[in-house]
DNA sequence: TATTGCAAACTGTGATCACAGAATATAGAT
DNA sequence: ATCTATATTCTGTGATCACAGTTTGCAATA
């Protein structure tokens, strides 16, 4: 059962939003499969709540396009087609890029111990193939590095973009063919980040966010 | 009296789709003054209909931040601070920029009419001191030149950016003191693209983006 | 056995009510 | 006249119900 609403735990907000966060950690992180179907009653009722908060976190999460939902049909996550998934990616390394040359100027030693523990955990979940786990890895070392940023809008315009791709990516890096050529990326950018590069920074930021199009390219 | 809901015109979607949409175009143009209390039950009264469908359209904006919503106290639009302000800015000359490159690519001559009959209709608005006429000018505009890109993601992150910049641009533009030297970056870009020139179309609207942090600057 | 049609189950949407906390106005005291 | 305490009004939140359109499954027919 879900510990999301355990009351006794301080939690921030009402019931709407700890779904929502909750959905939205899942999509992340690809615990919700593409074309799958998500029902008010019965996420009310896994969450023993009330039709309610559900269905104002499902029609948050659709404004978003993180979910799909139309009249009197139930919500689903999206199913990208090729050109879908290619837009999304290439706002992330808009975004990304930008962000990554600020936080090049930002950043601190005990910042870049904490993106080499999460690319730590990273590499770990790639070993044991465990999608989730390295998703969350994966989002926890980019989001580190654009919240250096300071700049709450952007952040939150980013963290959208990995709700939108999460279940895209999950279903991709468990077929991935060569993972290879990407999996020093990171260490990459934390030593262009430990040089204080910002150009570098940026352009392999870009660079990362692209992969996300070259594994779609290989899935054909 | 809103005639955003005659039922008799066709509108797509449900109820809190059309309401949402409403308050968001208040938003873009300035209609909603920063820290104007907006209550469910008004607006409900307002619409004619029954509070469901504004709480969620309310909910839904807040969730984009253009709307500040706390527990048991009124929905209020938020009044932006100077750092919050130039984030937005930042982001919107990012992702403008990034647009507008590849709108040079893709531009053809009956854009570019459209673009300029935009600029008439802005350049008149100026002259007659209407805001609001003045704001939806310049969102026509510049989201023309973005929607070239076909990139939907990019254009609904932009358009959420406009929502939130609006109500205060709306006050910033009424006690604007040298609005000379911006009033012809729009025929600047207009020109860039004329040229197919990506680089300086792109410069030039991440220029156009950054003038909102200037007019800030300018009111202190 | 395959197909068609109908009924039952399931879907989001909108309306209405109860509730508790926040804001406000009013009346009383100093 | 000013400050304070209290009552009233207003706020979003959650729950529950009715409704109509969609999907699904089962049964009857060819």
């Amino acid at each position: 059962m879900n510990q999301v609403l355990a009351s006794d735990i301080a939690v921030p907000g009402n019931l709407s939003t700890r779904i929502y966060a909750d959905l939205q950690r899942k999509l992340i992180v690809g615990d919700l499969r593409p074309a799958e179907n998500l029902s008010i009653r019965t996420l009310a009722e896994e969450y023993q709540v009330s039709a309610m908060p559900v269905r104002e976190a499902l029609r948050q999460l659709a404004s978003e396009d993180a979910l799909i939902g139309a009249a009197k049909k139930a919500y689903r996550v999206p199913d990208l087609t090729s050109e879908q998934a290619a837009d999304l990616f290439f706002v992330r390394a808009v975004l990304e890029g930008a962000a990554a040359e600020i936080a090049a100027e930002r950043v601190t030693d005990a910042d870049i111990k904490i993106l080499a523990k999460h690319n730590v955990d990273l590499e770990s979940a790639w070993e044991k193939r465990h999608a989730s786990d390295f998703l969350f890895a994966n989002y926890q070392f980019h989001r580190h590095v654009y919240s250096l940023t300071g700049n709450s809008a952007l952040q939150s315009m980013i963290d959208a973009l990995y709700v939108r791709t999460g279940p895209w990516l999950a279903f991709g890096i468990t077929n991935l063919v060569r993972p290879d050529k990407w999996m020093g990326e990171h260490d990459n950018i934390i030593a262009a980040l430990k040089q204080r590069d910002k150009a570098g920074t940026r352009r392999l930021m870009e660079e990362d966010a692209r992969w996300g199009v070259e594994v779609f390219r290989e899935l054909g």
